[in-house]
DNA sequence: ACTCGTGTTAGCTG
DNA sequence: TCAGCTAACACGAG
């Protein structure tokens, strides 16, 4: 299930098998994933062009398209999100098959054709699937990405610092919210937060500027290790992610609970979180 | 049978 | 209007 490692894997996929081939025709029958959804809209607005660039901000691609003939402008972008498992499969004039976003090693079961929930035909008889089980992949026509905040691998410290420090939410949250770093998923803001020895739980207004500065350099070396093992399944403590689950680094038990809505781990010795005295109430203080 | 989930978002509240 | 929270979406896996 697709975090931006496996996003970036998907879009490489597209640049480099994708590009430049007609579309025939185009599969956009599923009434869930193609969105707004009016049977044939995708197929008229793509039919006669080829995709000639492939780009992706946090979770999120978009391909260019070409217009239709040499005089015409361009034609719109194709917006494609993964969800939760969706995967990029193109396949070859020749038949050959290649595959990035959601690990395929992890569902291995034969592809049914029913999961392909996105289709274009090339004209040179290969074709380009989103394929995606739970139909929580999104293709839509000229997507907002505006609305997204900066790519966690391209944000700068300063402005790290300024989007996840402000407010109240919890620092996982903040880390998931694709207005403010785009790219974070559940795995990698736990394996980032535990990386930092920082508690998913602690508001980001207690995070002082040095668990900021740590928090960042977390961030940066998660998406550079998950890229280089192949995707954010990889992280040190996704694997202590179950019950019984112990810290990679300490040996202390892991902690389960629902941090910003999402299932959350970490450390209960590095990881644990306690109010500066100051904001506790005067029984409370009394206690520690 | 029943619960959970590597993501996003509409809709609600204060 | 904004920050924050919750339920809903869909469906396969355990």
């Amino acid at each position: 299930m697709p975090e931006l490692p496996e996003v970036e894997t998907a879009r490489r996929l597209i640049a480099d098998l994708g590009l430049g081939r007609r579309i025939a025709d185009v599969d956009d029958a599923d009434t869930f994933v193609c969105r707004p959804h009016s049977p044939g809209k995708l197929r008229e607005a793509l039919t006669g062009r080829t995709l000639t660039a492939a780009h992706r901000r946090g979770k999120a691609m978009w391909c260019e398209t070409s217009g239709v003939d040499s005089s015409a402008g361009p034609g719109p972008d194709l917006g494609i999100h993964l969800g939760m498992s969706g995967r990029i499969v193109i396949v070859a004039a020749d038949g050959w098959v290649a595959e990035g976003g959601d690990p395929p090693g992890r569902d291995a079961q034969p592809r049914k054709a029913a999961w392909d929930r996105f289709t274009l035909e090339f004209a040179d008889g290969g074709r380009l699937s989103l394929f995606d089980k739970r139909r929580l992949g999104r293709i839509q026509l000229n997507p907002d990405i505006d609305a997204l905040g900066p790519d966690a691998g391209e944000v700068a410290l300063a402005e790290f610092r300024a989007l996840v420090t402000k407010g109240t939410i919890a620092v996982k949250a903040r880390l998931l919210d694709q207005s403010k770093i785009a790219g974070v998923g559940n795995l990698l803001a736990d394996q980032m937060l535990w990386k930092a020895k920082i508690s998913p739980a602690t508001p980001v207004n207690h995070l002082r500027r040095q668990d900021a500065d740590r928090l960042y350099r977390a961030l940066r070396s998660v998406l550079e290790s998950a890229a280089a093992r192949g995707g954010a399944h990889t992280g040190d403590v996704i694997a202590a992610r179950r019950p019984g689950g112990t810290c990679p680094r300490c040996g202390a038990e892991m902690r389960h609970g629902t941090v910003g809505g999402r299932s959350t781990w970490w450390c209960s010795r590095e990881q644990a979180w306690s109010a500066p005295a100051s904001e506790l109430l005067p029984e409370a203080a009394s206690q520690r």
